[in-house]
DNA sequence: GATGAATGAGCATTCATTCAT
DNA sequence: AATGAATGAATGCTCATTCAT
């Protein structure tokens, strides 16, 4: 069972460390910013952040994977919950209030210039399933649209994350585009009376 | 007194050619071609290319400047459309469908890394002016949801428009990606008769 | 006949500047010398070097394979010769005498780390021709032994060439070195009688 | 005051390991073989290699001390030979054919880009001695010419060992190389009766 | 003694910008 | 005006050496 080396306290202390700040300044600088400047706030040598992530694409892969697989850990609590259309939905909202927020989400789903691996991708797929199971579930019990699936769900959400951020949008009202979303995607409208409400 | 000469014939159509060579190069490679790069393609001499646009953000801004001013216009012709919300729906689903298609939209109005100055700050307010026109005409014929401002519809729009881009979306449907947002955006469900419909 | 690029006179100036002090940079101080080193003593920006020389193999090849050509055309000009195995003999006398002065040709013949690619190789090849007749001719005329071919000529010249480097070599006399070489390729001994000489 | 003290069992094993690790990746990458390369095949940290071999350099040093060492043995055991002049052309042989199977002689001879200290430099006088030896008593026999000293030999040798590696060699016959080799050394045409034999 | 994490100077290479031709 | 050569600061990465555990 070889954990992998169990690395030492400072070593991985170090690790963790690089992670946050790489986060940090990948969020508030987007990809340009320097591996000496993230080692330099970190306040350790380029030496070190390469014995913990050999490339920069590393480093950027390694902050994404952790991400989304924070994302994923929150997405399966959701699996057994009552509701499925209020668990997608209410994710979706956590989602967007805290793109709103900090910055490093999109990134991490959009995913810039950089190629994401294998690794990162079987996470992301991992996250794409499992609100896919949500959205199943919820358009079973009738609460969001039938006629869309994980793909499309997965490209609108994460373009409204980007559409909230911080960066982007000095005065679009997180609640309102919520809003939004939330009638565009509920099922009422098409599913019990097809497009005739327009008339 | 550099008087802004009308410029020499072979002047303008190097500045023509290099701003379509660098939305191209832009589009496909994103911000991080070389300047080299463009001027080979556009086949003329960094100097030349430097002459036109004294640095590279001056490029970028013209390249977007210029993509903004025809929206611009495009919209403007809208402004005596009949039918506001159906000008506005199809406004929209027309930007989707060029998003969908190529590359360049979404760094136009997204704006990367690259601060966007005053000028161009301008002309993406007209663009922001001329769809608040639109939407506030559609608003008023109770076609689209008037608790939404120009503000949200812009973040929207702009997230959607990075959603369907071919970079990021391999299986999402642009088509019902739009049967979303237009249900989102609708009047209806709301003000005929606020949120009771989902009872 | 585009025949690659004219080059204006300052580039064809500084290309040539560049070479020449590569030249003496890595004859005195090997492979390891930086380029910035190489670039500063030359007077010009590391950049500069780069657009001449795009990574530092090229560099080295450059310099080897301007080396190389010399050698083809001092030895081509032997063809003609009416005593072969002077010929040979003597071009190979000058080549000793010149690496027993400097230190280029060694590298030059021997190769160091950096792979050798198909350009240098053909004119590598080149000089191996040009020399592989001088041998026929002087084994056909008896002035060299016959039991050899031009690879053993090649490595024996280049293994002296190396013994008599400055570098390596604080006491051995070239002169001596070059006695023994021309006793040990002449073809009179086992030619003439075989290896019953040493009864 | 280090008083040398005979070290620990597991620290002579390692410093022994740590040699032949050494000498083998000398031997088959160069030196640009990194320490933490050395290290890692040698199963210790790097720290260990520091402890036994304070600089890249000394452990480089201690490689080719050891090799000379065994050189000098071997050449030693050849004193009391009955033919002086079989014993210098055998040993010889010897480290020709040993060059032509692996890579370190040469690097150990020729001593690359590293200053070769004292220390080894008092084992390399050594074997300069002992080689000089025997090439002394084979001139007196009469079995080596005698217009060359001990330094012109040591330059023809390593030279002809250079010739013969693998790495630069491809078809050339170490025996054909050797046999140049010895009819160029041997006494015959010069002692027994000048220059005349061309005749 | 051993380990392996940390250090940081150094290197090849890139590219926006400047300027001689 | 155009050209394209030159510039040089900056960047990602390496690795010999040091030091905390």
């Amino acid at each position: 069972m070889a954990e992998d080396r169990p690395l030492r306290a400072d070593a991985r202390r170090n690790r963790a460390l690089l992670l946050q700040v790489a986060k940090t300044a990948f969020a508030s600088d987007g990809l340009s910013v320097p591996l000496d400047e993230i080692a330099r706030r970190a306040g350790v040598g380029p030496g070190t952040l390469y014995r913990h992530f050999p490339t920069k694409e590393a480093l950027f892969e390694a902050v994404v994977h952790e991400r989304l697989r924070q994302l994923v850990d929150d997405a399966r609590a959701l699996r057994s919950a009552d509701d499925a259309g209020a668990a997608l939905l209410g994710f979706i909202d956590r989602l967007v209030a805290e793109a709103a927020a900090k910055r490093d989400l999109v990134d991490a789903l959009a995913g810039a210039d950089i190629d994401i691996t294998t690794t990162v991708a079987a996470t992301a797929a991992d996250l794409r399933s499992e609100i896919g199971h949500l959205l199943v579930r919820a358009q079973r019990c009738n609460t969001i649209r039938s006629d869309i699936g994980i793909a499309d769900l997965m490209a609108i959400v994460s373009g409204i994350l980007s559409a909230v951020q911080p960066r982007f949008n000095d005065r679009a009202d997180p609640e309102r585009v919520l809003a939004v979303l939330h009638d565009g995607l509920q099922a009422t409208p098409r599913d019990r009376g097809g497009r005739d409400q327009r008339e």
